[in-house]
DNA sequence: GTAACTGCAAAATATTTGCATCCTT
DNA sequence: AAGGATGCAAATATTTTGCAGTTAC
C-alpha cells in the first residue's frame, strides 16, 4: 500500500499540507470529486486558489485526471498506475447517477474502441454512462 | 429540406429573431458550438442572457444537445430527428481535435454498448474521442 | 390582449493573476 | 539559502435573476 507521501514524491511534488490533504480525500473517496467537493471536505479549510492550483498540479503530474461532464463543471478522479505525467490512460467508463448525482469510476469497464471515419486519428477516448447507480437501486 | 421556421414550430417554440439566428448558426455549422462561439458569430449581436436562455430552450425542446468536455465549458450540437423533447438520443461519438480544438459530431459512429457491473442501470451514454481531425491531418 | 421573448442592470458564482509571506528541501 | 507553495486581495469571466418594454400569436 502506497502512502500519500510516496505518491507525491513519486510524481515529483513537494509534500505540503494542502497536497496531502487533498490527495487523501481522493484516496478515501471511491469516485470523482469536483472543485467544490474538495473545498468543502478537507479537514482543514484551504483557500479556493490553493485548491485550483493543487488540482492543476495533480493533473499535470498524472495523479488525477479530468472527467467530462455536461454541466459546466469538471470532475477529477485518481489515475491508476498506468497514468504517467503528460500521458493519461483514462480508459475506463464513468457512471453518473441521475438520482444521487455521484460519479463512479467503473475501473473494470474499459472504454471500447470505435472505428472512426477515414482521416481521424484518435489518441484518447472517454465514455460516460448515466443512469441509476448501485446505491440508488438499493 | 426543413426550414428554420419549421424546426422551431415543430418543437413548439415561437419564432423570434434570436432563435432564428442561433438555430441558423447551428445549421450552417457542421460541428459543435460553445456559448462564446454563438455570442460572437450571430449576424446581429444578441445579449449574453438571450443566448443563455435560447440555448436552454433548445435543449429542453430537443433541438440541440449538450456535449461533455473536460474543460469547463459546454458544447452544443444539433440533435438528429430521433431526439424528442425531454428524451435525447445523443448516441453518436464526438471527436475533439487536439490541434484546432474543433469538436465534430461523428453521426455515423454510434456509441457502443458496454456491460455494467450488477446494480447499475444505464439510461444514456456518451463518448468522446480526442485526437487529430480530418482537416488537421490535411 | 395575453403570454412569451428580449435587453438591461445587477447579483451571484467561478476562475485567474500578482504579490508578499511562509514552508519544503 | 533558494525555490516552491500558500493566502489574501483584486481583477476577470461566467452564469443567474428580476424587471420593464417589446414582440409573436
Amino acid at each position: 500500500m502506497e502512502s500519500i507521501n510516496d505518491i507525491l514524491k513519486k510524481n515529483g511534488l513537494n509534500i505540503t499540507e494542502g497536497r496531502k490533504n487533498i490527495l487523501g480525500l481522493f484516496l478515501e473517496t471511491n469516485g470523482a470529486l469536483s472543485h467544490a467537493d474538495i473545498e468543502k471536505n478537507t479537514e482543514v479549510e484551504f483557500d479556493r486558489v490553493t485548491v485550483y492550483r493543487t488540482l492543476q498540479k495533480f493533473v499535470e503530474s498524472g495523479i488525477i485526471h479530468q472527467i467530462p461532464t455536461t454541466d459546466n463543471t469538471i470532475l477529477y478522479a485518481l489515475c491508476k498506475d498506468n497514468c504517467v505525467a503528460g500521458h493519461h490512460h483514462d480508459e475506463h467508463v464513468h457512471f453518473i447517477c441521475n438520482d444521487c448525482e455521484k460519479t463512479t469510476c467503473l475501473e473494470n469497464v474499459t472504454v471500447p474502441t470505435v472505428t472512426l471515419p477515414k482521416g481521424f486519428k484518435p489518441t484518447h477516448s472517454a465514455m460516460i454512462v448515466k443512469g441509476r447507480c448501485l446505491d440508488c437501486n438499493h
